[in-house]
DNA sequence: GGATGACTGAACAATCTGCCTAGTGATCTT
DNA sequence: AAGATCACTAGGCAGATTGTTCAGTCATCC
């Protein structure tokens, strides 16, 4: 699918004030309550706006640590079962990726405080197919889930 | 802060029908508006609930390949800077954290094919007082931004 | 005993939503 | 060139939701 500027200001305007509703997005945006809503029925349908969802912060609830785990797996067993088991038994998971390099799988997991997070990666390692695992701790979360500047970007490029 | 069941409801319901309107969570929790309402309130206060912003998918406008990267920085640079710049100059890169380990900061970065994840981390090796950079992509991703089970988890914790 | 805090139930005006219609301009097709 | 298609504007309507306020109940705490 194709971004034009319009489609960016919205997705801007959207994430700026999140409850914005759609009417007064039009308003700001100088165009009719239509065509906002068929913009945004559009960028639906086409899966860019996946959904319109609370974002929970584990630090908000205690969880604010935050690392990175490799995971290395046992080559008999299959990388969905693996991670299915992982994402049963350890709730912390956050992110779970199958990846290409040196190891099959990275987490991005929460804990209350580093000793919890030895808790937790002790966990990790005890799921069934979990051969090795390597991590590190996030110090600082500099970006997290930022898309603006790249829709932005997309946008500029479509129309030139 | 602490999270109870009834809180952790609202999220899931929150999470699952994103559109919901607080007075219907209201009626499917058996519970006054008012409450609802407050409960969200607190929630948002206490910094569980960031905001409740559209989730974009940069795969719904093309960019459907994921990839990580592990950067090295010059010592004599700060973590600040290099981050800064690096934020500024790849609009591509969506999470950027600070970690301890071998490497100093990891990306995950979006691109449209290989060809162009290429493009991609050469301009984030250009970034001045990046040294060194190492990179895997993600074949799949089996979570993103999971935090339901947590928030049950912690919720039954805080009940017993 | 009295104060505090959380929840219920209800009401109000203001606003937003979904849905529909009609007109305009641009692009594309035959 | 006529006709069709598409996106956008502008407006209206009923129904639902929101912010806000109030009064009453119940449990806990000092």
């Amino acid at each position: 699918m194709r971004i034009d500027r319009l489609d960016a200001d919205l997705i801007r305007l959207l994430t700026e004030e999140p409850q914005l509703p759609i009417l007064e997005c039009a308003r700001r945006l100088g165009i009719a309550r239509g065509t906002a809503t068929s913009r945004l029925a559009r960028l639906h349908d086409a899966g860019v706006i996946e959904a319109i969802v609370p974002r929970v912060d584990p630090a908000g609830f205690g969880y604010g640590v935050v690392a990175f785990c490799l995971v290395e797996i046992d080559q008999k067993v299959g990388h969905d079962d693996v991670a299915s088991a992982l994402a049963d038994a350890v709730p912390e998971i956050v992110d779970m990726h199958t990846v290409t390099g040196a190891s099959d799988m990275q987490l991005r997991l929460v804990a209350r405080d580093a000793a919890q997070l030895q808790d937790v990666l002790d966990r990790v390692a005890l799921v069934p197919g979990v051969a090795r695992t390597a991590s590190s701790i996030a110090m600082r979360t500099h970006l997290q889930g930022r898309v603006l500047p790249l829709v932005n970007h997309v946008a500029e490029a479509g129309e030139g």
